[in-house]
DNA sequence: ATACAAAAATTGTTGAACAGTCTGGACTCG
DNA sequence: CGAGTCCAGACTGTTCAACAATTTTTGTAT
């Protein structure tokens, strides 16, 4: 039974005004919860990036990716264009698009950003906020996943515990580009291996952090972040040149 | 003549290796030269977003919006889901594609982050960097604009002259980040009248900070945006409160 | 091997179809 | 008159099939 919708309506109230109606559900964003195809597709597709079963520079086929995952072309193209705005994605015309490849400046790039939106935010905190609770969550679940040796829970706690240190800041625009940032960084722990080695040092320090801001001695978690941080940065270019000079010797 | 596309291609190499090609051009990324429909078409929306042909809270119908545009619905969507990851369109499931109304918290919201970013940036400031020069000129055109009175180009103006400032942190994310926050802060723009009482008290400190900061002293200058970020958002907010209490007489 | 043309595969974009959901009005029952 | 119910119409969510444009591969002659 043909349902021919469109119809024959004039080009003209493209628009209308839509002040009047009182919203019914504001919907409140906790990670809004997969409404539509797309969006799940999304959270499959990003999953599959950051545990790695999608290496950076692979090309994502439409056609292969639509069949695996049971979607059609179209909606897959909703969902590139997302991910591209994500930065996990990287675009290229009459080509398709290809996981991101993240370079040294990337890394760099990254940690700036780290530097320059987590220090003030931390250093302006106070010991009462709601996300110092989630700090102490997240530092408690690393112990727990490092006496599992589960060294990816570790990562993901500890992407936790930095992004609620975002949070302090109150802004939920500075939050989601944190998050965006976030992912990218996990597509580069992803190239790297030992995550022991780049995990270990940094749990205990993140323990002091929020141990010093319960204490409201914001200034002193502040210094430590930045050390932290510094750091960080030093591992993750030290051990991306190894693997990069490695690849590059044509190892693979 | 029909052509099968898809085929009998096993699902198993949705991936492929690809690092070894080398890549033939990186093309560069300055606000890349819309390549593909789906862009075009985004930039259009955009324009008529912040120049206020699509006043905020009105619904956009795919069907409609595709017809006016000549382009098909699917594309059409691949442009909301871009311009939603913006903040410019707002989603609700089932219900279609909004252009997002901006509330006194995102006006809150937005010259917090602009706090944040722009005064350390221009805090750390060096008087020979390249976008110091961008500033200058930013300036230069506002005073321009002033003086034909285009307040809609000094706007712009204003704009370009805070992307600048930004851009002297060297962080391309960042950049990118705030030019999304820009484009909202256009949308508020947008909602308020009289475009002369919003920027013309700032064309001058604008000068003065480019001025400090050609003359290496950007802690002043920092000083100076400090105030003029406070200043810009009392000024927007009781602006914004003004329009806001008239539409919800039924002044509409 | 190298260069070049034909063939094959892929992306870019469209139009139609249909299922699911929301909206507004007609209808009914107090 | 007002509240609840049901229904049809409109719109979004998603898929499919097709074709143009472009890139990649392949085959062949030099």
């Amino acid at each position: 039974m043909a349902k021919p919708i469109g119809g024959t309506k004039t080009a003209a109230s493209i628009e209308e005004k839509g002040r009047g109606r009182p919203i019914k559900r504001v919907r409140e964003k906790t990670s809004e919860p997969i409404q539509t195809l797309a969006e799940a597709v999304a959270a499959r597709i990003r999953e599959k990036v950051i545990s790695g079963k999608l290496t950076p520079g692979s090309h994502l086929s439409e056609i292969a990716l639509s069949e695996e995952l049971q979607v059609s072309r179209n909606t897959l193209r909703e969902v590139f264009r997302l991910l591209t705005k994500e930065g996990l994605l990287r675009y290229e015309a009459n080509r398709g698009v290809f996981v991101a490849t993240p370079s040294m400046s990337t890394i760099i790039d990254i940690y700036r950003i780290r530097r320059f939106i987590e220090i003030p935010s931390l250093a302006q905190a106070h010991p009462r906020h709601p996300a110092v609770k989630k700090m102490r969550a997240s530092v408690d679940a690393a112990h727990r996943c490092r006496d599992a040796d589960d060294w990816l829970g570790v990562g993901s706690a500890d992407i936790g515990f930095h992004a609620a240190i975002v949070e302090l800041a109150d802004s939920p625009r500075l939050a989601g580009f944190y998050a965006q940032v976030s992912l990218e960084l996990r597509l580069v722990f992803g190239l790297l291996q030992d995550p022991e080695f780049l995990h270990a040092p940094f749990i205990d320090q993140n323990t002091l952090i929020v141990t010093q801001v319960e204490n409201g001695n914001s200034a002193a978690a502040a210094e430590i972040l930045e050390a932290y941080l510094a750091q960080a940065e030093r591992f993750i270019l030290s051990a991306y040149a190894r693997v990069a000079s490695a690849s590059s010797r044509g190892f693979e």
